[in-house]
RNA sequence: GGGAGUGUAGCGAAGUCUGGCUAAACGCGACGGACUGUAACUCCGUUCCUUCGGGUUCGUAGGUUCGAAUCCUACCGCUCCCA
């Protein structure tokens, strides 16, 4: 599976992946001595994972794919007392939500890792039995409070405050990575940067647990930016989900295909796996001829596959194909049904309607001003064809056999209409 | 408990003393357009709603006034200082 003649830490330094280590020399060894496993968690604060949690799971991916044994807690436990925030106290989520956004996020880590050299566990297994007691007898007398409160979310917190729960948080991560250390073998847990505070509480714990000398280290990863500094994984003010439900594998792929020549060498070492040696082709290649955006193509294509798999790329090349590159009032009623899945639909009648009313009617656009502001502009196509007279008639059923309406808003955001 | 400040449109931030010229400067973001490579930069336009007559806004509720974001009262939130 060694692709490069790089080891696990030095792939991670060249791809810019790698922020803090707790141990590196220790963690190499470690690896070299027999498959460890490595762990991610995640709190099931939305039911479907964002771009935001690709970035430790690329990286928990690379040291599956390095040999190393992946596992992934889904935070039912933890997920029900909430991480701090640096600013503010959170909203703790209702027992049904958490139910169905562990049941989500659980189906999409499943389908990242596989089920080889992949496990999916629960922290409410081992947390929520747990008596007050128990807790406070066996793991509260081993952490300082002192030490918690001189973690950095903590520290920032003390202003403005913080509750009794959300400080214990850092000891119920602990406890996590001191019960998989023990039961999965797990010597790394894997995390943002915003992470440290936490995962050094594990091993500070598995330390004092398991001696001194047991082998538990630490890995955290660099806030991903765009090259503005803007924190990355947002498009139009919205979050890319993982879910092709809440983000279509269309809109996904268009993400990343519209990225900056600036930002993609940076994306391909960071999300993609290809080796060095053909990332520093792509390099030469956006460099030399960045209109051709090989680039930003092979991004699009690769994180696109990794996330929704390779049929959802060829539709999204189809679609892609179908609308930037060709007659779109030409396309058969079969094309737009096999093609046009992915864009953002909505339901309408036949009956033909005004402009401006069918646009808001549609959802595509949020008030009429806005709707007759676009229309002026030359910013609304319907069936390919520019419509700018704010006093038009919309006849839904004049194209596609009357079955679907096709409207799109700027240079590159379309909406299907399926006609009632 | 005592004192000082502060709350304005998606965000940041003017305006408040000296009430009307303020639907409310400016910046960011967002949305359109031109250019282009489905890029960036730059430029232009828009950014509370509207039946385009107007309507509803400046923490909340009242009050003064012909007229209030601007003055008064109460309440709520936030910040800081003292104890």
């Amino acid at each position: 599976m060694e692709e490069s003649k790089m080891n696990f830490i030095e792939d991670l330094k060249w791809r810019g992946a790698l922020n803090q280590v707790t141990d590196e020399e220790g963690l190499l060894k470690a690896m070299k001595a027999g498959q460890i496993g490595a762990y991610v968690g995640t709190d099931p604060t939305a039911d479907s994972l964002h771009l935001g949690h690709l970035i430790p799971f690329m990286v928990l991916k690379r040291f599956q794919k390095a040999g190393g044994k992946a596992v992934i807690i889904v935070g039912g436990a933890t997920g029900s007392i909430g991480d701090p925030r640096p600013t503010t106290e959170r909203q703790l989520l209702s027992e049904e939500q958490l139910k169905v956004n562990e049941k989500g996020i659980a189906a999409q880590v499943t389908k990242l890792f596989g089920s080889d050299d992949t496990t999916i566990v629960n922290n409410a297994d081992w947390l929520s039995p747990m008596t007050l007691p128990e807790f406070l007898r066996d793991y509260g007398k081993l952490f300082s409070v002192n030490v918690m409160l001189k973690k950095d979310v903590v520290a920032s917190r003390l202003e403005t405050g913080i509750s009794y729960t959300e400080f214990t948080y850092q000891i119920l991560q602990a406890i996590d990575f001191l019960h998989l250390w023990r039961e999965e073998n797990v010597r790394l847990q894997i995390g943002g940067s915003d992470q440290w505070g936490n995962i050094t509480a594990g091993v500070d714990l598995i330390h004092t647990v398991e001696g001194s000398d047991a082998p538990a280290f630490g890995l955290t990863i660099p806030l991903m930016t765009d090259s503005t500094g803007k924190k990355f994984g947002k498009s139009e003010g919205n979050a890319i989900w993982l879910n092709a439900e809440k983000t279509s594998p269309y809109t996904f792929y268009q993400f990343w295909y519209n990225q900056r020549d600036e930002d993609v060498v940076k994306y391909l070492k960071y999300f993609t796996f290809l080796s060095p040696e053909e990332i520093a082709d792509l390099e030469k290649e956006v460099a030399e001829n960045p209109g051709a955006r090989l680039g930003q193509k092979r991004l699009a294509e690769e994180v696109t596959a990794f996330v929704h798999g390779q049929a959802a790329v060829e539709e999204a090349e189809a679609l892609s194909k179908a609308l930037f590159s060709g007659d779109v009032a030409a396309l058969s009623v079969q094309q737009i049904r096999d093609v046009f899945a992915g864009v953002p639909g909505f339901e309408t009648t036949s009956a033909k309607q005004n402009v401006v009313d069918f646009l808001l009617d549609a959802g595509i656009e949020k008030s009429k001003r806005q709707a007759r502001e676009d229309v002026t502009n030359g910013a609304i196509t319907i069936n390919g064809q520019k419509e700018t007279d704010v006093e038009a008639e919309v006849d839904p059923s004049a194209n596609y056999d009357g079955q679907y309406i096709l409207v799109r808003r700027g240079k590159k955001k379309y909406f299907l209409g399926t006609v009632k």
